[in-house]
DNA sequence: GCCGCTCTTGATACAGTGTATCGACAGATA
DNA sequence: TATCTGTCGATACACTGTATCAAGAGCGGC
């Protein structure tokens, strides 16, 4: 035996085998920690201690990779609830606390078409809860919540980054854009928005999303009972 | 004088001197021909015949081009009419077809704060257009349906580039998709989602658009009315 | 008209990306 | 034991955004 040998590490007894669901984990893991831009295929493989080329027996490229990163959060999102309504509100809100879980889905949430398991089984749990509601109306329906979801979400998120990015809370994003928007208003070319914004009521986020959602849910109560 | 001495080209009088809006409209006309991912700084640079580090004496950064670049679009976002209604419609339908003109602008809206001029032009136009409702119902109501159209118009986008990257028309989806499809609903584990999908309507795009904003204008309408 | 200074400009370089290629090695078969 | 087969990972390639810095152009002072 060769002196030099070097011993196996003795904490870690048989690598678990690689598997489409830990590379995914593993990518989710790092998305959460630091944003999707420290998903590189590298970082990933090396987070299972593997060579980059090694990922490549299990997915086809990065893109199946975030794909099925999106569809591994959807097994979050399960919405319940009795009569379409709440069925509707609850796939809403819990597709927004996923985003707040990871919040990297608001890069790729809308942005490739969805067919994995899990979004199915979302999929399904809405349909499921629309019963007695007119075919015509439950496919529209469910497109319109959906499209809400997603640009509601992305906003908020996009509003939050920026909120962190400078400096921490809401007064430090104040200060940071302040001077220029305070300029800019002071120009005289946009006054309904400048008035808006001063006089306006300042909703935070979870009213601002709701008060979208109700009016949503109302528009199509509408049609339903009408 | 030198006889290798190159004379100048005599087609380019004087090169036209570079400008953020030179760079910017380059950039846009590169994603409107080749999509977001030929937005390279050295294609954008080589498109100007120029050095790539020259454009950094404009730019600061790729980010700040691609937020010039969607708030250059937001020049053809000009919502007008008579009433809220109207005005809100009209954000919705100039967004979506700015969209179809430059579908990378799917990639990018609700990714960014957005305060540049022309997205202040566009929501001073929809806040001017607002008057005489309630400041507390304008500021949700344009939100909800910003959330919106930034939803439908990604989900839209998506869902086009998939079809044509798949063959081009819907049969030929249908050709390749179908068959994974078929099979997932064949599990028996989605019916109600099958059943939507198999009785439901099959509802153009823009028809899917117009029900979603109409439920949603339907639903700010009750709240102004009542 | 010539020197020296400042600012602009573009070549080079660096660290990182997704992915193709292909030699080496392990395990199975004869 | 010898050969075949299929897996694995090192290396390589083309490309990205951006920092650095030497060369050059324009210009004021003598």
């Amino acid at each position: 035996m060769l002196v030099w040998e070097r011993p196996e590490p003795p904490d870690r007894p048989t690598p678990a085998p690689l598997s489409r669901e830990r590379i995914v984990r593993a990518a989710v893991r790092l998305a959460d920690a630091d944003g999707l831009d420290a998903v590189s295929l590298r970082k990933v493989a090396g987070a299972l201690d593997v060579g980059p080329m090694r990922l490549y027996g299990y997915i086809a490229t990065k893109e199946e990779l975030l794909d099925l990163m999106v569809d591994a959060v959807h097994a979050e999102i399960r919405p319940t609830g009795d009569g379409w309504r709440e069925v509707l509100r609850s796939l809403a809100e819990t597709t927004r606390r996923a985003a707040h879980r990871h919040e990297w889905l608001a890069d790729l949430i809308g942005g490739r078409p969805q067919l994995g398991p899990n979004t199915l089984a979302s999929g399904e749990a809405v349909a499921a809860g629309m019963g007695g509601v007119d075919l015509g109306t439950v496919v529209p329906a469910i497109a319109a919540v959906n499209a809400y979801v997603i640009g509601a979400v992305r906003r908020e998120i996009t509003e939050r980054r920026a909120e962190r990015a400078s400096g921490m809370d809401q007064r430090q994003w104040q200060a940071t854009f302040g001077p220029y928007l305070r300029r800019t208003f002071a120009t005289g070319r946009f006054p309904a928005l400048a008035a808006v914004v001063h006089d306006g009521p300042h909703l935070d986020a979870d009213r601002t999303f709701r008060a979208g959602l109700d009016f949503l849910l109302d528009g199509i109560g509408a049609r339903i009972a009408g």
